[in-house]
DNA sequence: AATATGTATTGACAAGCTTCGATGTTTATG
DNA sequence: CATAAACATCGAAGCTTGTCAATACATATT
């Protein structure tokens, strides 16, 4: 059990100050980790990067030849991406040409930038 | 909206494009990743959104009793933040009083922000 | 000194993520 | 039709991360 204290002196068991405003709720910290998480890897990076860079279609073996690791892992993360909604593809014969869906990109940035504005 | 280009007549084995600029390099992508990673997480955005709101020290215990996870998780993720340079704290009596280094956290949205305007 | 409290650390386990070989699927070519 | 190429999916192994009970440590109180 704890005592209410006095202002200046702080003693085991109180409280030294209760919880302020609205903060982030627990789902919107959930949100936000997410919105950070699907670009929280090197790989995804990169493979957004190129693909932003790139004005036309890029293919899976280019991308495949311009990071460190396999095709199969390449497709994985292409998955990742595609399925937050920040790229898509066009399927043409063999090949697959993906391209960055710019407009989710920025809405992505924009989500993430105005919380962190709110944590400095 | 994209162009859509026409495409040139292509046969297996070959490529469909050439890397373009300088781009994120390997190096940098990690960084970026790295930046993403630390903040990456519920319960630390939490924290330091419990910190940023708070004018004056909080305790480890105000924090625990915030988050959904037990006392030594809590101190984990407070070392993660403070190795990563965005909180740090002062120790009083029997209490670390904890603080947001709110120039840090604007440093690496700044960061962030830049990097993310690259690929949108 | 003995005890209690706040916090950090340790050690172990669980859960998730990343990776890749193997394999499947689709489409083009001979 | 048989083969080859591009890409996706599956399944398993390895690594990382998150979590907490137990414990250690420092400081305060009695």
């Amino acid at each position: 059990m704890r005592e209410v204290i006095p202002l200046i002196e702080r003693k085991p068991g109180s409280r030294c100050c209760t919880s302020a405003g609205p903060g982030l709720d627990p789902a919107a910290a959930q949100a936000l980790a997410d919105d950070l998480q699907i670009l929280a890897h090197p790989i995804r990076l990169q493979l957004l990067d190129l693909l932003a860079r790139s004005a036309g279609q890029v293919c899976v073996c280019d991308l495949e030849s311009a990071v460190p690791v396999k095709q199969p892992t390449v497709s994985h993360h292409l998955r990742l991406l595609r399925e937050a909604g920040l790229i898509d593809c066009e399927k043409q014969g063999l090949w697959a040409y993906y391209f960055v869906k710019r407009e989710a990109v920025a809405a992505l940035r924009e989500r993430i930038d105005v919380r962190l504005q709110a944590l400095a």
